[in-house]
DNA sequence: TAATTTACGTGAATATTATCACAAAATACA
DNA sequence: TGTATTTTGTGATAATATTCACGTAAATTA
């Protein structure tokens, strides 16, 4: 029922109903978010019957209540609080990507091994690693990003899993490796993405996203 | 035959292969490159097996030849050149990240508008915007990364393109488009994969990734 | 060198995902 | 109020992707 890339559809149909939204469209029909987000509309209404998401026949969807019935799909009913592990170039990167400002996603800190970077009056301060377990206890984080260098990825994964992270981002480009089943890992590698474009670019096929 | 999960699974098999390499193994077997990278072992013999990457009954795969057959397939056996459009926080980690150094993925520049960022004599050079067109030409770049505010994306894609770029990946959250169906896009939205995250750890799910 | 073991290669079977196509509901309009 | 029109919602169908299972080649051993 659930796999991934229909997830990633959701979002996709979210954000686009946002942009709609801030044109002050009221409604939007299957049609509409086909376009804008590359799929077929059948598909569209598929995703949405799947998780009981439903318009009006004739009268397409409520923006409004479209965007409420996602953002529970997605969990983004909530403020999501996430650490990221690693304030080198990729970490900093996250911490001030300002997309994730008007969504309900922030980076509350940052943790480091490197003390020069140690920051405790930011708004997303960066604190010392073995602060870590404490920090995610007090302020009840479930979600961490790794931005590591690979070697030492999996060492900072045991630890996240320690203090209790139920998710975990992981930019680093190995596969990490858990007992404990009941944490999310997703991996999302530069190189393997890039790798990726080379060959759709190579090879003139266009892939369906 | 070629769709996007396949190549992205190449690519693991690459990077597990490498890993295996470099412990100084000579040799490796279905099954390890299923354990390294989380999938079955007839599934990495079917990928190979539609590339016409072969190897021994019984002998498993010599690395250095599965890995020059791989890198052939994923367009790595030369040297891609890629610029960056945008050097803010996301282009200036892309421009540092440390593990293209050793593949054979090279940012050569980055553009910009912003003038205090220029920076003609760094290794990865930073020129305004204007220059793109001109740098593009003179050093047949075929790839680019957009690493720009969502409502600036549209317009440097068209630079892009004009300029003769091939392909883009896209880190700016908008869906880019254009007539021109050769050029391949490829979207890594943060927003999306972190949502998709949040959406695995609510339901407590584990995508088979 | 014959028997045995191991792991590949791949067609067939299964499972998953996307599209089609159309009935049913909502709206517009005469 | 009745008819035409539009767009949803969803089973049926088609297309893709993955796994199974087994024949076959290579290597090892007696």
């Amino acid at each position: 029922m659930s796999n991934r890339s229909r997830i990633l559809r959701l979002s996709r149909y979210k954000n686009s109903a946002l942009r709609l939204k801030s044109l002050n469209f009221v409604k939007v029909f299957s049609d509409n978010l086909a376009d804008a987000t590359g799929v077929t509309a059948s598909q569209v209404r598929k995703d949405f019957s799947i998780f009981g998401i439903s318009g009006n026949r004739r009268g397409g969807y409520q923006i409004d209540e479209l965007l409420t019935q996602l953002n529970k799909v997605l969990g983004k009913d909530k403020l999501q609080k996430f650490i990221v592990v690693g304030v080198g170039n990729m970490g900093r990167a996250l911490i001030n990507y300002p997309g994730f400002v008007k969504s309900e996603i922030k980076i509350v800190a940052g943790f480091e091994l490197d003390p020069s970077k140690y920051n405790r009056k930011a708004d997303a301060p960066v604190f010392p690693m073995d602060e870590l377990a404490g920090y995610v206890k007090t302020n009840e984080v479930e979600l961490g990003i790794i931005a590591v260098p690979d070697f030492a990825a999996q060492e900072v994964f045991d630890k996240l899993i320690q203090a209790g992270i139920k998710g975990v981002l992981n930019f680093a480009p190995i596969r990490l490796r858990s007992e404990n089943t009941d944490v999310v890992v997703h991996n999302l590698n530069l190189e393997t993405e890039i790798e990726n474009l080379i060959y759709f670019v190579n090879t003139q096929t266009n892939p369906a996203d």
